[in-house]
DNA sequence: GTGAAAGCGCTAACAG
DNA sequence: CTGTTAGCGCTTTCAC
């Protein structure tokens, strides 16, 4: 019974101002059939007890809007932030409401996800959600640059490189390009997108071989690229965009001309590309539409119309090569 | 009775499964105390219909977690973007979750927020909270970048840039600096932060006075450069970041150098601004650091340690001078 | 203009 | 191991 001790019901509410629980309701909700004194008596006792209406009681009987769980690793990555950007915008014109969930200092990040999807009506992760969580429950449960096989754990929604990349290897052909050089970010297994590239730029490289070497986030690129261009690299590849600009950064404080001394090449897509000079070429994906083929994937799995896993709960949205001034 | 009708509930899968609505909740909840086998039978029954527990239903007797509503303009702006970023991570801490909505597109803002407001324990906006919706029905409501006179209608976290400029002013002077130019965005009213740079720098100014130019957000940018450059101007400062970053860029085009020729400042922060070259002087505001002050405001209005509204309800995060190589 | 009754979907506590 | 009972807080009927 101490003042914090529960939160005021609207029948506290009706006690106080000597009225009905459905006054209180009319009262807070505006709504006609009330007289303006009695209203302002029951707004007076809500304000007294700093009575806030439960969302979970309205939304019982309101039934409230589809809510979709976004679980990312790191917000402070730009691409995520967009990402999650992206996704409010794709949401909001069905009405749905997102909830973002950051779970890379999480000490647990499946737990954290686990305990999002008790709160929401479909889970949607980036590289988070491990293999406990699946759409058995019967909630559309979505992985954003997944795999093809993991379908069977729900749905995926895969960003494939391939043709962009295939692209590149032309464009950079074009160009003459001879020693073509990845460079991956330090930490965790090789990814997938700078292996494909390693792999499809092999037959333009001198050596029939395409290094990749890998590099910190942050620092020490300027030793990795005078060490790099020593060793003859024209081109350089960087596992992503945010890299791409650092680079770029030091390369013009070390004098290089770029892309007259060497060429370099992105990945992601993300506004800054475009605001740096030279304008960053880079494997683009457009972070909108995945947004867009995400929600529509889930709404489908919500309906019925689409299976929440295998087969058909799999869309593909492809890389775009952005060529711009960098290469 | 059609089978999209009606969303199936805890009852029908214990009515499919011949089980008690109790079975069914152990089941979905992997709770002990329940065999294997009808478990099994129970969760076929659930698959079978589609069934997802309602997250209302078990917010009412499980007391859900605080949820925060966030509504911004626009998110593809990086700056609303790192900010939706920022408060997601400040919520994580009290295990609270966000709910991220833009509105910028939307007909008529002021009913979308409204209407969020319905769904959430508290409402957060970044200039787009009207006079309509206040701290009256008993939830905090809280203003971004608001200021003092606004407490009235809510809780306020003011972004005070003064000391921030009298500093940039300082900096400019022992630069030399004698021709600023303040460089605001075309469409609505002369901002705030542009006039009270203005305002500040005047002194040093030969004219006594420093003009405010409007400039679009992404084009035209060379000939209002030449025409400043004309005109003697030997810094720039840009009303935001982003503007910054593409007036540099163009500045280079032009053969300017920056800050040799011309100095250049932005705002906010963005780490954008580090990532070019050369990096941005700018006037920085720390954006974790204001979503971790809103989050405290709102969780101490919720436990009524603070005002919903009045002075009590005001937080001031200040902006800090970056001097960087631009200016 | 106001109140009473009914029910939204779920889980905790207890009984069997 | 399973079922029964009793709410959670709110709004929508429908009476008065």
């Amino acid at each position: 019974m101490s003042p914090a001790a529960r939160r005021a019901t609207i029948i506290d509410v009706a006690e106080r101002a000597g009225v009905s629980r459905q006054t209180v309701s009319r009262a807070m909700n505006d709504q006609p059939g009330i007289s303006a004194a009695t209203r302002e008596r029951v707004l007076r006792a809500a304000r007294e007890l700093s009575y806030r209406p439960s969302r979970f009681g309205r939304g019982l009987v309101e039934q409230g809007p589809v809510t979709l769980g976004l679980v990312v690793l790191d917000l402070s990555n730009s691409y995520y932030a967009e990402l999650g950007a992206a996704m409010a915008r794709a949401c909001a014109p069905a009405g749905w409401n997102m909830v973002l969930v950051e779970v890379g200092n999480t000490p647990d990040p499946e737990v954290a996800a686990a305990e999002l999807a008790r709160r929401v009506d479909s889970l949607v992760g980036y590289g988070v959600l491990g293999g406990e969580i699946s759409g058995d429950v019967g909630m559309p449960v979505v992985r954003l640059d997944g795999r093809p096989s993991e379908t069977d754990r729900g749905g995926v929604v895969e960003l494939a490189p391939a043709a962009a990349i295939a692209e590149l290897a032309d464009h950079l052909r074009e160009a003459g390009t001879r020693r073509p050089l990845v460079l991956d970010l330090v930490g965790g297994p090789l990814a997938d997108r700078p292996l494909a590239l390693a792999a499809a730029l092999r037959s333009l490289h001198e050596d029939g071989e395409v290094p990749i070497w890998e590099v910190e986030a942050r620092t020490g690129h300027r030793a990795v690229l005078e060490e790099a261009l020593a060793s003859g690299a024209d081109a350089l590849l960087a596992f992503n965009d945010e890299l791409a600009v650092r680079l770029l950064r030091t390369l013009r404080e070390m004098g290089v001309d770029v892309p007259g001394d060497v060429r370099l090449v992105g990945a992601d897509g993300l506004e800054i590309g475009s605001l740096v000079s030279p304008e960053l070429t880079t494997l683009s994906i457009d972070i909108d539409e995945v947004a867009r083929q995400t929600v529509s994937l889930v709404a489908a799995m919500l309906e019925g119309g689409a299976p929440l896993t295998g087969d058909g709960a799999h869309r593909v949205v492809p890389y775009r090569l952005e060529v711009r001034a960098s290469a």
